[in-house]
DNA sequence: TTGACATAGTGTATCCACGACACCATAGTG
DNA sequence: CACTATGGTGTCGTGGATACACTATGTCAA
């Protein structure tokens, strides 16, 4: 069922870098392309934008058509439109990144039997389109938001050490931090609370287990205070 | 001429809210609409991409075609996907947001004969569309930005003196600043060239007049410093 | 010429956040 | 019970942020 247009309409996509974190590093979600252009190449999940759903809607059926994940943390981060970005035709992309707990999520076969893989940032294949400047960019924003916002915690697991939390902040900012004064610093933020819990089955002496406390963190939010890393 | 595609495609448009400072507040530049729908009302200026331009070329197109700006600092703010922001059909927005000196740039009456006109931030008309919330993000976005970059120079003539870049500090981020302390921050940075020159025909001591100096900026920048207002 | 005015321009003292830094505590394992 | 691995804790010095008030300089009008 053909439409059509008095004038010529740019194609509209999202695209979607999901980052995801384990005990050493930072991955992100590609898929490989079965289909002509790059075929065989990976890619950023994603797909055009059908007329009767949002962006980040379109997003968000994307993500679980092509991976299976769902109810994940996810950002519009910025519109691509370079003439020459997809080279079938003039396509604008708006890409979004997301952040999700790698454990809780396995990832799935796509349902079209796309090949779905988790790289590590620092090991990435070559990617099809301008998928590199995207996910660049997107590592870029994340780096700079984790300092302000408590976005951070969608990449742990409800109950996390503050050990834990250290190694996230670390492996997302690429560099170390004082174990004491980063504890002081999150501690005196007064966002955590202490679950009186420790971890299990470790076998040195286990941390206590904390949680996000969205509420405290919204009542400072509004109290003018501002989260910094 | 017809153009036909196989799926449905939302149209696409630009739309830019361009900020402008004078003496007592920030303004916005609106247009007014003379068609259907919302005609008569007041909206950002913007108009469709274009298939042979990138979406910041038809961002400065449509600006120089409503409104006769040129050459002004222009960025990306966010792409709007509501269903229903346009009465007629699905339209997504790519919204800007543009810096300009007000002093520079007359504003002309756009080539289609429709009005255009500067409103103080806190006196809007009710806009077309969902413009209020892209104006609403942009000015989020400018009171960000203007802190950790120094983009507000761009609001300002080229030769300032102090106490005139303190004050577009104070009218965008809405608060009162300390004169010393202020110019003690300022002048720290060392990103001001010193002019060696006065205000003229001011009724009392004049200032010294100062410009942003991009490329002591951009060497502190290499340097790993970073802006903080 | 002089006094009133409007704005420019300047320094100090306090406080707090940040960073640097090293050792004891605790739980599990063999 | 000793060894190993990680958890958890406090102090001191420094630098940047804030609060705060008076003198300097030029114009204008009486």
């Amino acid at each position: 069922m053909p439409y059509t247009y008095t004038h010529a309409r740019p194609a509209l996509t999202v695209d979607c870098v999901v980052f995801g974190l384990d005990e050493e590093d930072l991955k992100v979600l590609l898929i490989q392309r079965d289909l002509e252009p790059y075929a065989g190449r990976w890619a950023l999940p994603g797909g055009f934008v059908h007329l009767d759903e949002t962006l980040d809607e379109a997003a968000r059926r994307e993500l679980q058509e092509e991976t299976g994940l769902q109810r994940v943390f996810l950002e519009q981060l910025y519109t691509f439109g370079d003439l020459q970005r997809d080279p079938r035709e003039r396509v604008v992309t708006v890409a979004y990144y997301a952040l999700v707990r790698l454990s809780d999520h396995q990832v799935r076969a796509a349902t079209d039997a796309r090949n779905a893989a988790w790289f590590g940032i620092e090991d990435l294949p070559d990617l099809a389109f301008d998928h590199a400047t995207v996910l660049d960019l997107a590592l870029k924003r994340l780096q700079a938001k984790v300092r302000y916002q408590p976005i951070g915690f969608e990449l742990l697991p409800p109950k996390f050490s503050l050990t834990q939390l250290q190694r996230m902040y670390e492996i997302i900012l690429e560099r170390q931090l004082d174990k004491r004064n980063f504890r002081k610093k999150v501690l005196s933020l007064d966002i955590l609370q202490d679950l009186d819990e420790v971890e299990q089955d470790v076998a040195h002496r286990a941390a206590r287990l904390y949680r996000f406390d969205e509420r405290k963190y919204r009542q400072q939010v509004k109290d003018g205070f501002n989260f910094e890393i």
